[in-house]
DNA sequence: CTGTTAGCGCCTTCAG
DNA sequence: CTGAAGGCGCTAACAG
């Protein structure tokens, strides 16, 4: 492995000059820049990160952490393209710790190891210790998601409100007056976890202002508790004719669930999905219409909010709160009469 | 942040006194081990990773490079949960580096910065320049598949044939002898994907040697093309009684189809996944019976499996082949005699 | 514009 | 069993 001092012998010129040249750090002539970076290619030279690091006291790197339980979504693989394509932007690598949404102690320890400058973390809830912790310890971080109480913190979130208003009023255009929200698991919303808590408050706000009859049921994220859910649903409500869904795991037990009982999507009621990843949005029949959520956009501005918190630099003043993308599948349809109660909840078939 | 240094002056003891007191590199007294411990304990010590690092010639750091085009599969969050354990047991930590596979450029360049000591690679094909790029620069690795050549080389497998087999045989035991083998995009096939390559042939074998009339039919990773996948099945072969999905999500397409057309499974079909993940089984109803990839035990293999690489000691024997476990879902049952063909074509409903 | 030099924090031989 | 001292490769004053 070839260091500097070996590029300073073989361009003939002093160690701090190569340091100079090929960091830009001070103006150099173009003549010995030039004999530098020919030495550094024919030696194949690589700047030692750890040595940069220790001397300049920054690792260049950022981290975000991702809980590896659940597995990682296509929305998660959406903020780290993001997040990846602006860090290197602005010069630092980008990598992912996996660690569990309540080990903070071990992201404390890897930036206090001085193995990253700052963290992006995501899965926050309202009331969150993890992120109470980290900035006790003084870690530099941002969210991707927030925490009810915001002072000082560095965070992107989706426009939970927004998208779900949205999404209502779409269903309210095409003449829909009984609309259900398919929520993640209840209790996911007892814990407030925000995305949860956001999404449901906005519904009830959404529903009430425009004058629909809505109802909130959870599920958890699997297609077979969608199809409960589903049930449960029209039980509660036979006027049903148009489903808000968050949960995108249970919408597409929902929908199977909706095939099997011979009622047809979007004939005898529409879906829509909200804060979904367009992957998963595929795995219905037919495909999901939905509002997605703008992963890569969002990872990018995390790492943006990250990069000027590390600075302590007032943050340049950029949108933080990103609405969802409208986009059209085949599940959204006209209101029409429910068919008869008695058809619609047909028992096993 | 304290130093050893201030550790040193504060347990009264010498700077190198604490270094092996830490890190039991050389036997120390209980009592001054003692003493360090407490003062380290006090001063909130950490050793910084980089100075380490940079002095030890290790990073302590294990990547797994992991493509974040596609989204993470539960399976991929299996095997970084397996590495990240064994990493952990093993001291390194483990992080993930999110590339393309066709970034052996920058995989290598980071090893060359020292960021990491060694890689594990996974979306191996069975001829892969990265592979050689990599060994050709002296990057420590392992892969999780393999290539065709495997000389000297780390990696941990499925046992695709086997896998495969085993649910050709639990078809046929259920008296099924019409089977189809629902795989990935031929496309995958054609590039010689591992998985694809080696599940593919050892359908052929299997339905071979069982005197089991076998079809293969190619679908891309989504619920769309599974569906009009079934319809090809059906067609090609209407005596069909019996799936064989290693394509999981083109499987959940499968079934909706086959729901649309009246066809219940398992009364009129079977269906059975390989190398599949949990999680995405339990999005068909009935939930996916399958064969497991155990991909935890794979990435705990991987690592253990880079770590003798790295040490260039003989690999210590162990398995390397994993053959899937079977998990009982509801979607296989006995062969029936299979309706009408044109029932079972029928179009639109 | 270029060179000299003192660390960054830790590991590890070498003496004791 | 412990201490002193050199060096890992690079950055960033400080000189010129």
């Amino acid at each position: 492995m070839a260091t500097m001092k070996d590029v300073a012998r073989e361009a003939g010129v002093s160690l701090s000059t190569v340091s100079y040249a090929l960091n830009g750090t001070r103006p150099i002539s173009t003549a010995t820049r030039a004999k530098v970076e020919r030495a550094a290619e024919k030696l194949g030279f690589r700047p030692n990160a750890l040595a940069r690091g220790l001397a300049s006291a920054k690792s260049g790197v950022l981290a975000l952490v991702l809980p590896p339980e659940g597995g990682f979504t296509a929305t998660m693989a959406g903020f780290v393209r993001g997040a990846r394509e602006s860090a290197a932007d602005e010069g630092f690598s980008l990598v992912i710790w996996p660690f569990a949404p309540d080990d903070h102690q071990r992201v404390h320890d890897l930036v206090h190891q001085r193995l990253a400058d700052g963290v992006i973390v995501m899965e926050v809830y309202l009331d969150d210790q993890r992120i109470d912790a980290l900035e006790e310890s003084g870690v530099p971080f941002a969210m991707i998601g927030r925490t009810r109480e915001l002072a000082n913190r560095a965070w992107v979130d989706t426009d939970f409100a927004a998208s779900v208003d949205e999404a209502v009023g779409l269903l309210a255009d095409l003449g829909h007056t009984h609309v259900a929200f398919l929520s993640h698991s209840e209790r996911s919303y007892q814990l407030q976890y925000g995305p949860s808590v956001r999404a449901v408050d906005g519904f009830a706000d959404s529903t009430r202002r425009r004058a629909i009859v809505g109802q909130v049921v959870f599920a958890e994220d699997s297609a077979g508790d969608g199809r409960r859910a589903l049930g449960a649903i029209l039980d509660a409500d036979p006027a049903t004719t148009g489903i808000v869904a968050m949960n995108e795991f249970a919408a597409i037990g929902a929908v199977a669930e909706l095939g099997r009982r011979h009622l047809s999507v979007p004939g005898d009621l529409s879906i829509i999905g909200v804060v979904t990843s367009p992957q998963v949005s595929l795995l219905t029949v037919p495909e999901l219409t939905r509002l997605s959520i703008p992963a890569e956009e969002m990872g990018r501005a995390a790492v943006a909010e990250l990069i000027d918190a590390m600075a302590a630099k007032p943050r340049r003043d950029r949108p933080r709160l990103f609405p969802c993308v409208y986009e059209p599948g085949g599940s959204m349809g006209p209101a029409t009469t429910p068919p008869l109660t008695t058809t619609r909840k047909g028992t096993t078939c």
